[in-house]
DNA sequence: CACATATGTCATAAAAAACTGACATATACA
DNA sequence: TGTATATGTCAGTTTTTTATGACATATGTG
């Protein structure tokens, strides 16, 4: 249900366009010159994702698109934080806490570093 | 920085984990109950990178792996989302507020559906 | 020790996501 | 109309993630 959220919010450039519209909405174009290491049709992608996850709003005047940055679909996690965050308070409470204060690095078996 | 929580709550199982430790610690094959379709060996890999990421703390006892939910990576990205929501306020007030209630689904141009 | 159990590691296959070039459309403006 | 600009679409490759079987280690128990 709020996949799509998770999923657009996952991706560092994603994140990065995020960002550069929170000072206001930007053209795609002008999006594009902020990542000079990619092609404006990887931008483009990028955009698409974020809106279909409802976090960017567009808006067109003539040939230009606006992208606005749309904070509420967040709040959908937000809520699921704070269920998390009142449960873990009693798991800290019974236990856990002394447990996470000890033993800081725990290191499970080892997995293949990406790159 | 925060890279890893993002990809890690961005699958599916993997926040299904989560929701299963809030009630406390799980042994790995406890877990691997949880997802029938799924094989132990990919049970693990999804808590092997709740574990890089810090979302799951495991400690030893024996033979068993006990697997606990640590809720406190999830501040970082509350505190990046608070942010949000005290520019996105002004955002709102300056115009994007009438926007968004006139023009529900922008609809950009077609992606191709996953699957 | 012999055996069951719980977890750890590795190589590989399948699926999904990221990225791109080439071409298409649509608007602005002389 | 002709041309520049900004965005839209498509087909394909590359990279990353997900998933799994086979085998290894490590612990508990008779």
């Amino acid at each position: 249900m709020d996949g799509p959220i998770w999923k657009a919010l996952a991706d560092e450039t994603r994140r990065s366009i995020l960002d550069a519209l929170v000072d206001g909405p930007k053209a795609t174009g002008d999006l594009v010159e902020l990542f000079p290491h990619l092609g404006r049709t990887t931008v483009m992608m990028h955009l698409d994702i974020l809106t279909e996850a409802k976090l960017v709003l567009v808006k067109r005047e003539g040939r230009m698109r606006w992208n606005h940055l749309n904070a509420m679909p967040i709040q959908l996690i937000y809520d699921r934080w704070v269920n998390w965050q009142v449960r873990d308070a009693t798991t800290l409470a019974s236990g856990l806490k002394s447990f996470v204060e000890k033993n800081n690095s725990p290191r499970t078996h080892k997995r293949k570093k990406a790159g």
